[in-house]
DNA sequence: CGTGCCATGTGAAATGGTGCACAAGCGTCT
DNA sequence: AGACGCTTGTGCACCATTTCACATGGCACG
């Protein structure tokens, strides 16, 4: 009886779902934007790239019902999908380590408009805390704490060079964070109570590289005249 | 005979493969530098981050045979590895839009370490077109093809708004550009030939949210106190 | 030279995800 | 009221990927 805290059980929602989720949310915001009040199935999937059935599938985890012969309420969907990805409130993030990458990742609108407004900038190099940057002032490693706990933020990206990223890491879990973004090029270990996701934008390109390479050699069609 | 054109037919590494092995290849080098001759499968997947047994299937794709009781060559892998993604000469790529995140992609080493260096920024706004970041004088949209042709790249990077990303994608296929890489939120389609990649920063961290949220639900340690 | 240890390479089971195909339900039009 | 068309919701089969478990084979040491 105690252990009834008023939610429901929430059964998992499978991993590659979860992924595709924010898909149809920015989707389905730009129908809203345009006024449209309800969307088939197939029109998601081709907002998305992905197959009907398996939008279908995927919401159907998220108990949004649909209305048969009629398709899925927008509105009711956003509210929905937002609830499920991040709750209802936004949620602030830490970005750690100011340089290109910190920068740019500061003044990304997309985050704002994700529900994960940039609460704080922090920064190892003395020469760069206290400036401004992006309407926020660097704060040395050592606010980290008060930092998280002022803005009430769960989130932290790593944003340092490779070498640092697991300082960083260990910091951000130290103050409390939940989850880590990192775009470090390293791989980081947190404790199994934080999440975690990896995001390399060399890796990203080395990928394309190889599907590249194959192309070109299995088909040589770009290296001969057609015939 | 004449269809021989010095390559095997090299049969196709699976996506998920693939995917690790840029991570690979990054433990690798690391290794390297620290002077090490051998590392063993269990050592590449601490590294990695994944399961021994997934290195040593990888690894098998690759035909990049082990010694049974020793180990892999680190040198041996680098190179096999190095290889299979982008071929082995260094793969130049265009940036198109250079707001916040495409400046700090221009300066992003990790893409020269990773055989990708930038070759040239491209931006529709006249305003700076002309201007010099990072070392390189943007060009405009209309000089796409040439600066293609000119510097030999087959590598595009979307970093515009969302609204211009699927003109700039157009763009690039039609420069001849064979893989792209788009960090705009919105999904762009390019014809087949092409290789794609999406990486939506937004996104993952709406992905880290569910967990974050789901945590908090399920599990609500961090509501109570212990027992 | 033989023995023991250690790490690879791989069949096969288990898992997770995708997509088809179809029954069920809702709205609309006559 | 009844019939029709459209779209959801889902069981099932297929495919990709992961993981285990173990046989295979090389190296070092005595």
């Amino acid at each position: 009886m105690t252990a009834a805290a008023g939610s429901e059980p929430s059964e998992p929602i499978p991993g590659a779902t979860v992924a595709r989720l924010p898909l149809y949310l920015r989707g389905l915001v730009d129908r809203a934007e345009a006024g449209v009040e309800t969307v088939s199935s197939v029109e998601l999937a081709d907002l998305a790239g992905v197959n009907a059935a398996n939008v279908r599938k995927d919401l159907s985890y998220l108990h949004a019902h649909g209305t048969r012969g009629v398709g899925y309420d927008v509105d009711h969907l956003i509210t929905e999908i937002s609830l499920v990805l991040g709750g209802d409130e936004p949620n602030p993030v830490i970005i750690m380590g100011v340089g290109n990458l910190g920068r740019a990742l500061s003044s990304y609108d997309g985050f704002v408009a994700g529900g994960f407004p940039v609460a704080g900038l922090v920064d190892a190099d003395p020469a760069v805390v206290g400036r401004r940057i992006a309407g926020k002032v660097v704060r040395s490693v050592a606010d980290l704490g008060t930092l998280v706990t002022e803005t009430g933020s769960t989130v932290g990206i790593v944003a340092t060079p490779a070498h640092a990223a697991q300082e960083a890491a260990n910091r951000l879990v130290a103050a409390g964070i939940r989850s880590i973004l990192n775009f470090a090029p390293a791989v980081v270990v947190v404790p199994g109570h934080v999440g975690l996701r990896q995001v390399d934008l060399a890796t990203e390109l080395q990928i394309l590289g190889y599907h590249q390479h194959r192309r070109s050699d299995d088909d040589p069609i770009m290296g001969r005249v057609a015939g």
